[in-house]
DNA sequence: CGTATCCTTGATTCGCTTCAACATTAGTGG
DNA sequence: CCACTAATGTTGAAGCGAATCAAGGATACG
């Protein structure tokens, strides 16, 4: 480590123009001309090691967190204990959109290894939207997709069967991996079976006993966190006909 | 019917600044100084009768829309045929939101009896975030209001049991019905039980079922659509501690 | 190197689905 | 207005998929 904690975390200046994340992130699509205005939008870099909140349910909003490298799961409580994984990020995509509703957020975001995130305070984003040209319709966009995003979720928690969950979850992370340079069929997993297993609404072991049966069927090599995909089309039908034939 | 549909539907010239729905639509909480300005954002109201779409997944996305009386249930398609319902929505309630992120509409929205929206053309709603102080703000402040709803769907279907998830329905609904000034005891419900199966990811028996459960246990009255809470506590009890005292 | 965490696998139980029959309501046309 | 029909809702019995309970094994971490 370079610099001590306090500098590291205030000190850096940061800037969207020269952030090779930007084909991902908010400033998406945004012209040339247009991205120098946004390195006003980032106040600060924060990072936030493995385990440790980004943010907790009932903290007040004040800014959102684009992620500049590591990843993160953000889940919710029930008064019971009970909690559920909504949602896993990665590199460049956008945490906090939760707060604005109430000011206040309204889950939790973990960091699921040591990781950066970029500050943008709300207020200062509220403000540079209505001077640089496109920047409010970028973040619309943003938010539209999460809402696009949680339906899918809500289609696999309350129509599809154990194995399709996994095999759709398996297909979803391929793609995002791939969009940030990485391997189609090869990927390190950074959450647990535990933690899949929320986020797909099924137990550790029925997460871990479809693993091995995908093994078996030869569509994915595993190995603890380390999965290679072998057979994507088989994954892709495994989804699609649950029921084929069925007509009902 | 006081005028031909045609005339009906384009028409009508409509004010925000007039609408008794303005507690709880976009311009909520917006001082009455700026509330004439929004009278500009509304092109025109239309008539959905039942049964019939206000949009398709697949539509190119133009406008968003604020239930203006009745209401609707969005839902998403799988290729194989399964589909899931993912929302239900009330008078002030925006649909279309789903359309930005990818300029097409990502599900289907659907009267669920014959009801009226005020169309709101995406781009005079960008252009005027800008002119209109907090409009923006509020605008965000929806978009955010669904992303924690969706978050609380999956909480439900991913954690929860049948009848869990039907009482956490239930006192949902009494509750947005009390926000609209009907009674939080007794509503009637607009939608089939297959309708709120596909919702809470149960069959549609099952919801039966859990229905006439409450009846016996005195939770509830039910006589076909129309529902009547007789223990709002118990049901509330109900979603928290299903597995209690186990401590895992 | 020891310990906590995470993962796998088996046996059993339970809740929801499926299949089926019937009841009720709403909608339609004679 | 009533008869007919389709759509919707209720209830029962049987089957199945995932949860639960339990034990052992692999891996990461200090």
């Amino acid at each position: 480590m370079r610099a001590s904690v306090a500098i590291t975390v205030s000190g850096l200046k940061t800037a969207c123009s020269q952030c090779n994340l930007v084909e991902l992130c908010l400033p998406f699509g945004m012209p040339d001309s247009e991205l120098s205005r946004l390195d006003e939008l980032v106040g600060a870099r924060r990072k936030v090691k493995r385990q440790q909140n980004l943010y907790r349910a009932g903290d007040t909003f004040e800014a959102i967190y684009a992620i500049r490298a590591g990843s993160f799961k953000t889940d919710v409580l029930l008064e019971d204990g009970r909690d559920q994984v909504t949602g896993f990020q990665m590199t460049g995509e956008i945490l906090g959109l939760d707060g604005i509703s109430t000011e206040t957020h309204s889950c939790n975001a973990v960091a699921l290894e040591d990781s950066e995130v970029c500050v943008i305070p709300y207020a200062k984003l509220e403000q540079l939207s209505h001077e640089v040209e496109g920047l409010q319709h970028q973040f619309h966009k943003v938010m539209s997709r999460e809402i696009v995003r949680d339906h899918g979720v809500m289609m696999l928690l309350g129509s599809m069967r154990a194995e399709e969950r996994l095999a759709a979850f398996l297909l979803n992370m391929s793609q995002r991996f791939t969009a940030r340079g990485f391997s189609a069929a090869e990927f390190h997993l950074r959450m647990t079976r535990e933690e899949i297993g929320s986020y797909l609404g099924l137990k550790l072991e029925t997460v871990s006993r479809a693993f091995s049966r995908f093994q078996e069927e030869g569509l994915i090599a595993v190995q603890q966190k380390h999965i290679r995909l072998l057979d994507t089309a088989g994954l892709r039908k495994l989804i699609q006909h649950q029921t084929a034939g069925s007509g009902r």
